[in-house]
RNA sequence: GGUUAGGUAGCUCAGUUGGUAGAGCAAAGGACUGAAAAUCCUUGUGUCGGGGGUUCAAUUCCCUCUCUAACCA
């Protein structure tokens, strides 16, 4: 099977991708798939550096404003809804460009996860989460040891998260998830085209802090105000949120505006970081210096 | 000028009944196949403020200088 390229722009968080975008779309007729895990939610708007609406009205992008900000969202699910989102457009006849920052969300999209239809019950994760907060996280780690080994010697750091959602798997199916994972390939027809845009890491972080105080200045304590008093809960996934968990914080008292800003600011670096962690894995990145004139350059000339 | 409390890792501090020191945070590196802006792992040598003294040995005791804070003049 003849593979379709898929250009892939990704970056740390305030890395100038946006822009990359619009750029682009001067040059080439494309459409956006957005791989960002909070974007995706309605209501966040201003701490999330949603596209403009502008921006919005340009290009059409897909994937942002489009998941209840109280939904269980999953990057399997995306990876599996933005695939039929990219067949759609090739069909058109245009071309779809991936914008994100959310390196699973990505690679749900261009790899694929393993697939086997199975939807875990809440109760399995209620009861497991339970066991985790009782019996901690030895005994959980125990369990995989007896049902999954090879799940076992790979998470040897106990990671609650990888634990938990092992365990839920083999609950659920009587399947170890490693199994699953070897069993249900989810083999796609996309050669993806890699770009990162690459920044001096004491520049992006320089970026960052700015930006963080731009949010501020926006409105963002005013726009999480109005999330809760829409009655949503604080502690919702979607609000597990670099900008959101701090400002909240700010909202209950517990914290300065000053500290408020420093914390977002920090907490911004961290995922940055640990986004290029990500991102510097990938085989055959190619790596674009933070000038967006050579950002178009390299892009369409790889291309053809 | 005087008194007191301090000057120990980038920051906040702990500690050594004298045998050259350790936590948290920051920072850096890493993992991550359905919660991923999540979650988790690894990494700590620094003239222990300067100088002198006592001692086999001082960052730890003594003297002195210096800086900081508070209070008293």
């Amino acid at each position: 099977m003849k593979k379709n390229k898929l250009i892939v722009i990704c970056g740390a968080t305030a890395s100038g991708k946006t822009a990359a975008g619009m750029m682009l779309a001067d040059y080439l007729d494309i459409e956006i798939i957005s791989a960002d895990s909070r974007q995706i939610y309605k209501l966040l708007n201003i701490g999330t550096a949603k596209p403009t609406h502008n921006e919005l009205k340009k290009i059409h992008h897909h994937f942002i404003d489009c998941v209840e900000i109280d939904a269980n969202y999953s990057a399997g699910e995306f990876g599996n809804q933005a695939y039929q989102t990219y067949l759609d457009i090739i069909k058109r006849g245009k071309i779809p460009v991936v914008i994100g920052g959310s390196g699973l969300y990505i690679k749900a999209l261009c790899e694929g996860l393993f697939e086997s239809g199975i939807v875990i019950s809440q109760e399995i994760k209620d009861t497991l989460q339970n066991e985790l907060s009782q019996k901690g996280i030895e005994w959980l780690y125990e369990q995989l040891r007896q049902s999954d080994m090879p799940s076992y010697l790979l998470y040897k750091d106990r990671n609650p998260r990888r634990i938990l959602r092992a365990l839920e798997y083999y609950r659920a199916t009587g399947m170890a998830l490693s199994k699953a994972h070897n069993l249900y390939k989810n083999n796609r027809d996309i050669e993806p085209l890699y770009f990162a845009i690459d920044y001096p890491r004491d520049e992006l972080y320089g970026r960052i802090n700015g930006r963080v105080h731009q949010m501020w200045d926006m409105g963002l304590a005013n726009e999480t105000q109005s999330v809760l008093n829409m009655g949503y809960s604080p502690s919702l996934n979607a609000l597990n949120t670099v900008g959101y968990k701090e400002t909240i914080q700010y909202l209950q008292g517990a914290i300065t505006t000053e500290k408020a800003i420093e914390e977002i600011q920090k907490n911004t670096r961290h995922y940055a970081k640990r986004q290029l962690t990500w991102f510097r894995k990938i085989p055959y990145l190619h790596i674009i210096p933070s000038k967006t004139r050579q950002i178009v350059e390299t892009i369409t000339s790889s291309i053809y």
